[in-house]
DNA sequence: TCTGGGGTCCTAGGACCC
DNA sequence: TCTGGGGTCCTAGGACCC
């Protein structure tokens, strides 16, 4: 049996990938400070440059600027990274068909069995596989090897950058001595604290635990990291390849807070169409909406409405969207952010219609976004939207708006004489509450 | 660092149905 | 109507990840 021994689980990490493909694409940037993510206004990456003089992921840009004033920053630019992603992927594959692609820069593979046919240990495979990428790509990589997917995370990060740690079973205990709870893949700051309050301050206070212990006061998740940390290899490397997207959502900070009521359902009807938007360019269709705002304090409030049929329609959808926020909403409360959620995401072509649907009006509604898609390639994101959220796109001065650059609107669509009414009757939301 | 934006999965409790 | 027990689905919220 395959799990009767252990795997040989490898871990590929990019060091400050975001920065380091941005190097390889500009030699003249090597030892500079590189930071990306102008677009946002915080810290995307930062090269080790960068970070040696104390700015990590998330820092401003204006402190950025403070720090180190000779800093390059520029917007992420992710299909060029994507490219450098694939051909990592690419190389990993050329020793195993077995590679799981699980971020930009991260990806996991099993070498389990391949010293034979590839004549070499686990460790110089390994080796191998991490020089290749940097010699190609022109980047660093850090490399885990282990037996599971968490220790072989472990590995990767233990060195960074460049490394290449292997965790065999007799040294588990020897690393995650030194390491906090926190650190380990899976565990965040609520377990962590968890963690404090049960008196286990390393990771191998927890990992040594016995499997009752381990029931009795973790769930699910964090016992099978648990497990993982005693060298089982519970998570599979994943090869399929993901496709597609399980929900689509889009939220927005505003600063500072605000209790303007309208104003705050205007956010929240941007964000839809927005969500929409990004829904019909990947050609699916929702069957929920989730709605949430955001307190100051970083708590949400949020709820979910389920539709008779997945639409990717912001007309489908405002109905529904005002019940969801009229039972979030209390006066008086200021609210940092909303968001929106399109769940039960499936292709709109097989979109299954409810008996009560009317065809000939979905054709029209479907023709209008088509056209307004078009029109949105041509003429620049949001040149036309709802009159009910103008609010959120003609920005009061005191709302911060990165990388909006606000378009014109157009009262009619193309081809047109008149206006026409573009009132299409509302599809109704099935309430489940 | 008092805090961006985009995702996934799990869980507890209630509703609803035999 | 009261009485059990059990399954399944849904929802709101947590937690975590990059």
């Amino acid at each position: 049996m395959l799990s009767s021994y252990p795997r040989a689980i490898v871990h590929i990490d990019g060091d400050a990938f975001f920065a380091s493909c941005e190097q390889a694409m500009h030699p003249e940037w090597k030892g500079r400070a590189v930071i990306t993510g102008k677009e946002r206004g915080i810290v995307a990456a930062a090269s080790y440059e960068a970070k040696a003089r104390g700015v990590s992921r998330g820092t401003p840009l204006w402190e950025v600027k403070k720090i180190i004033p000779d800093a390059i920053i520029v917007p992420s630019d992710y299909e060029s990274y994507s490219l450098f992603s694939k051909r990592m992927f690419e190389i990993m594959r050329r020793f195993t068909p077995e590679v799981e692609e699980y971020s930009i820069d991260e990806a996991f593979c099993d070498i389990t069995g391949l010293q034979r046919p590839l004549r070499a240990s686990y460790e110089t495979i390994v080796r191998q596989m991490k020089e290749t990428i940097d010699r190609e790509l022109g980047i660093t990589v850090s490399a885990g090897l282990s037996v599971s997917k968490t220790l072989a995370k472990v590995g990767s990060k233990w060195q960074k950058p460049s490394g290449c740690v292997v965790i065999p079973g007799y040294r588990i205990q020897e690393f995650l001595l030194k390491l906090t709870p926190e650190k380990i893949w899976g565990i965040g700051s609520a377990t962590a604290a968890h963690c404090a309050k049960l008196g286990l301050r390393t990771a191998w206070d927890f990992a040594a635990q016995n499997e009752r212990f381990i029931d009795e006061h973790f769930v699910k998740p964090q016992r099978e990291t648990w497990r993982e940390l005693n060298g089982e290899a519970v998570f599979a490397v994943e090869t399929a390849e993901k496709h597609g997207y399980a929900s689509i959502g889009k939220s927005k900070t505003f600063t500072p807070p605000s209790v303007d009521k309208e104003f705050i359902f205007a956010q929240l009807l941007k964000n839809m169409e927005n969500a929409c938007i990004k829904a019909r360019r990947h050609g699916l269709a929702a069957k929920g909406l989730v709605a949430y705002l955001r307190h100051q304090d970083f708590r949400h409030v949020g709820a979910e409405l389920g539709f008779d049929r997945a639409t990717a329609f912001p007309l489908d959808m405002t109905d529904c969207l005002r019940r969801l926020f009229e039972s979030l909403f209390r006066s008086g409360t200021p609210y940092r952010a909303t968001g929106v959620v399109l769940t039960g995401l499936a292709s709109s072509a097989t979109t299954q219609m409810c008996i009560f649907d009317q065809p000939a009006r979905i054709e029209k509604m479907t023709k209008l976004y088509a056209a307004l898609d078009g029109l949105a390639a041509t003429m620049g994101k949001h040149c036309v939207y709802s009159a009910a959220a103008a609010s959120a796109h003609r920005l009061p001065a005191h709302v911060l708006e990165r990388g909006d650059v606000p378009t014109r609107k157009l009262t009619r669509l193309p081809g047109e004489t008149k206006r026409r009414h573009l009132r299409i009757p509302m599809l109704q939301g099935t309430v489940r509450d």
